[in-house]
DNA sequence: TGTTAATAGTTGAAAATGTAACTAACAAGG
DNA sequence: CCTTGTTAGTTACATTTTCAACTATTAACA
């Protein structure tokens, strides 16, 4: 196999959404914790439960492909700071309601205004077109 | 504000990109940490001095977005292991050249053979139109 | 020169994460 | 009912990662 053949790495897929991941996570991060001391499973977890209001863990855990231990303790945490509410199924004890409390709430539209700010600015970089091919096939890529 | 106006999170770019590298991430994990019992960060190591051949670790830090601490602990296992030799520059006794070993780059090469073929099935699922564009998307936003 | 700043890389302690084993609750089939 | 299996979630322990402080070396320039 001569050397032109050879598959390039720069081009690996899985290296290229890292990189992209990495450098559009670090710069959000920045504010999530800055002004809430939120780690960044905690933040996804939270912005989880102000998207779709009234889940259980598992459920974060499947949509956002987060370890059930690491959802179990970001909970824990936001639990602790008074953001979420933990309510027992009366139907089936095994599972546990999550909820946003008032506080919990305010935080989220706080943090999704800044969101919606910095989405617009990373996507400045990219023509609407590339926007919208990007977002379809990272969609189609999470269901690997 | 209403409801219509806000930002809707799921399309939220970084969660996006983390969906989509985190699930592209998971299986070739199992590839080098199976192989050769490889974390994250060696694999990633290792890959760049296979592409550059002959770079420091400040280097790799840059291009790869990694933590300087973590690419000197992933360097010091990888030469534990025989896969990479630390040269100190002369002219600069800062400096530490590193290199693959023949050992080195024979696990980079088998790696490389599996990334290639990892790649084309991730690519499968695209159509050649988006992976173009998804690429080139991917590496403005690392640029960040 | 001599002092201060900058750079490459390392280390130790604290924090976060991953793995596997665990509890508690329910389900299914005998 | 009573085993056996499954599910949601937690915990313990080992491994990794992060953060800040550190060493060693070179640069900048008064």
């Amino acid at each position: 196999m001569t050397k032109k053949d050879e598959f390039d790495l720069r081009q690996f897929m899985p290296y290229l959404l890292n990189q992209a991941a990495e450098a559009s996570s670090l710069e959000f991060q920045q504010i999530y914790k800055g002004r809430y001391g939120l780690l960044r499973t905690e933040w996804r977890v939270l912005f989880h439960l102000g998207v779709y209001n009234r889940i259980m863990a598992k459920d974060i855990c499947e949509r956002a492909k987060i370890h059930k231990t690491k959802v179990s303790r970001a909970v824990q945490k936001l639990a602790d700071r008074r953001y979420v509410t933990r309510q027992t199924d009366v139907a089936d004890r095994r599972h546990d309601w999550l909820e946003l409390t008032t506080q919990g709430r305010a935080v989220y539209e706080d943090l999704l205004s800044y969101a919606g700010r910095y989405d617009e600015k990373l996507v400045s970089i990219l023509t609407p077109d590339e926007t919208r091919v990007l977002r379809s096939a990272l969609i189609k890529l999470a269901k690997i």
